[in-house]
DNA sequence: TTTTAGCACTCCGTTTCTTCGAGTGCTAAT
DNA sequence: ATTAGCACTCGAAGAAACGGAGTGCTAAAA
């Protein structure tokens, strides 16, 4: 099952040259660019690779492309990180000096920054806000009955949820509510804020127990509800490429794309990890079968909040978009971290 | 240059078939379906509709379709409205009957209702909250120099900026600072609470009046930067149609419907008309050539706000569509206004 | 004078057939 | 073990043939 030097040597020939041109590698075309191995050898060795499951024939009489093996074993092991030019940097780090007006948008910027620089689908999770401590709670009122609540965490991360208020609470009271919760829950992870911490408390809010407890439980819920959670940009890039020139597949892949729950739960789930690579199949969704989806994490004080990734044809260009993704984690680690100074 | 009966009744018996299937009509096709003259008499009325430029041939042996002309023709004095079924206004009423978190959320659930139910893309503007009353203002600090602002309307809008503070202004005083300016502006148009009328202010803010200058200016500023003003929905729902079967025209249509930018302003122009119909080349949009926007307005307290609409190909159904947007103005008046009990 | 039947003609979309060439597997020579 | 050579395969692309829906025009019918 160990793939000797040669066939190593093809089969990355092959990827490579598949993630370029789109269609089948041919022997000949191999040995002509550089193999120093006859077609004959080279031919040989892909009969080889292809019994092996690493390579496959569209027909008979046709060259051969790489398997979702093929492509997992050229990420793990045979890819070279490939070196961004000093220009791409540049252009990179642009994207994060110009808008700095709070996280969403330097977010919502990243977004567009992978998918131009890629030429991908790109695909940023706002980031999770359960793991952030609670700096500040502003309850505004709206109407009788109604008021907004702006929660604002560590990392500088707001919402805004609308809730319901009893009519017997007036706007002095709300400002007074806003300031004791603030006071008790300040830099505690808001996940934890939790119902039963409130009882614990006295004061003007365990006089409001009923009211304060619906409202957090509200905050949380609301999260969860919220569409917004995921950045998507450049969706039609994938249009450009072959893979796509079948509007019915274009379609399918762009329904999929939109399904931003699903999208949430997919990058949540990367979150955990550095980086990730799901190749085709790998994919639980169910539109990404021909698809790869590359993710990175990003951090702020050290926790993992949220992630962002690429996703493209399996044929994608595995090396420059992980160099492309570590470099914007960098850089957006440095701007969320300019949010919080304070720290 | 006027038609007669007979040439008003082929051509909107053209258009009304061309709208279904999307292919040339013949004059054969037309006498046999209910039509009262010969496909000869018929053959002939449609050579001078083409001379007079409501019709067009794609080539010499093939039927007419109607061109940009005849579909204004159409909308303008020839089609009847659409009557929406029982169940149609059910479905609809339903999307408003769910959410009801706050305005925001109404208006993105408008543009998946109108996508989903006329199969076409849609497109809602958010509210211009230039045109609304102050309700209140509350600044939130976030670390040293800087402090979120949230602004909240009369029709119960809000927005977030995120603002520079001068370093010695304390978290006690921003909260007295919002205090003072909610007090002062209360129930100003957001539009007329300019810099001229701070300094008129005595007090804590004529203290202040640099910072606070500063701060309306942003929030100005800010929305018009907010590429979230526009909320888009169905986008893929074209490239069902045969018209966008070609990849590259997908694309561009794709491309244009997300230059949210363009999409507000096009939107905000239409805002002051009740109804708009515009036809392929009278889009401004270089992508939207062959498409036709049917846009509504809403309105908040007599005052019109916003509008939303449709976009689909230029043989669209345009009596259905117009029937839906009628319906969804009244539901979203309604809906919005419950959300302002107070006046 | 208006309408209609009839007819020759046009031209697109489809299908069928042909050709071309890149690529293969196998065998025999190196 | 490698490579040159050869017969074979099969899809992509082009060419030719066909069918049919539709037209414009003319002449007869209303």
């Amino acid at each position: 099952m160990e793939l000797d030097q040669r066939k190593l040597q093809i089969l990355r020939a092959i990827v490579d040259e598949y993630i370029l041109s789109a269609s089948p590698v041919g022997s000949k075309a191999l040995s002509q660019s550089g193999m120093k191995w006859s077609s004959a050898t080279i031919r040989n060795e892909m009969a080889d690779l292809e019994t092996l499951g690493y390579l496959a024939q569209p027909h008979t009489s046709a060259g051969r492309i790489p398997s979702e093996k093929a492509y997992r074993l050229y990420v793990d092991q045979m890819m070279q990180r490939a070196h961004l030019s000093d220009e791409e940097s540049k252009l990179l780090y642009g994207y994060f000096r110009e808008h700095v007006h709070g996280v969403d948008a330097v977010l919502r910027e990243t977004a567009k920054a992978l998918s131009e620089i890629t030429h991908y689908t790109a695909l940023v999770m706002m980031p999770d806000i359960g793991v952030n401590r609670l700096r500040h709670l502003q309850l505004i009122p709206l109407t009788t009955g109604k008021a907004l609540a702006v929660v604002v965490t560590d990392a500088g991360v707001s919402q805004n949820t609308v809730i319901d208020v009893p009519e017997d609470i007036g706007p002095e009271e709300l400002d007074r509510i806003s300031k004791a919760i603030t006071a008790r829950f300040h830099d505690c992870r808001m996940s934890t804020v939790s119902s039963k911490l409130v009882r614990e408390f006295g004061g003007e809010l365990s006089a409001r127990a009923d009211f304060v407890e619906s409202l957090l439980a509200r905050l949380c819920e609301s999260q969860s509800r919220d569409r917004r959670m995921v950045e998507l940009s450049g969706a039609t890039n994938m249009l450009e490429y072959p893979e796509y020139s079948d509007v019915s597949k274009a379609r399918t892949f762009l329904a999929t794309v939109e399904q931003k729950d699903d999208m949430y739960r997919m990058l949540k789930k990367a979150s955990s990890m550095e980086f990730t690579v799901t190749i085709g199949s790998e994919n639980e969704q169910e539109g990404f079968q021909d698809c790869s989806v590359v993710t990175a994490s990003y951090r702020v004080n050290g926790t993992p909040v949220g992630s962002f990734g690429v996703i493209g044809p399996t044929r994608m260009d595995y090396a420059r978009v992980l160099s492309i993704l570590k470099n914007v984690q960098t850089n957006l680690g440095t701007v969320l971290q300019s949010f919080l100074k304070e720290e």
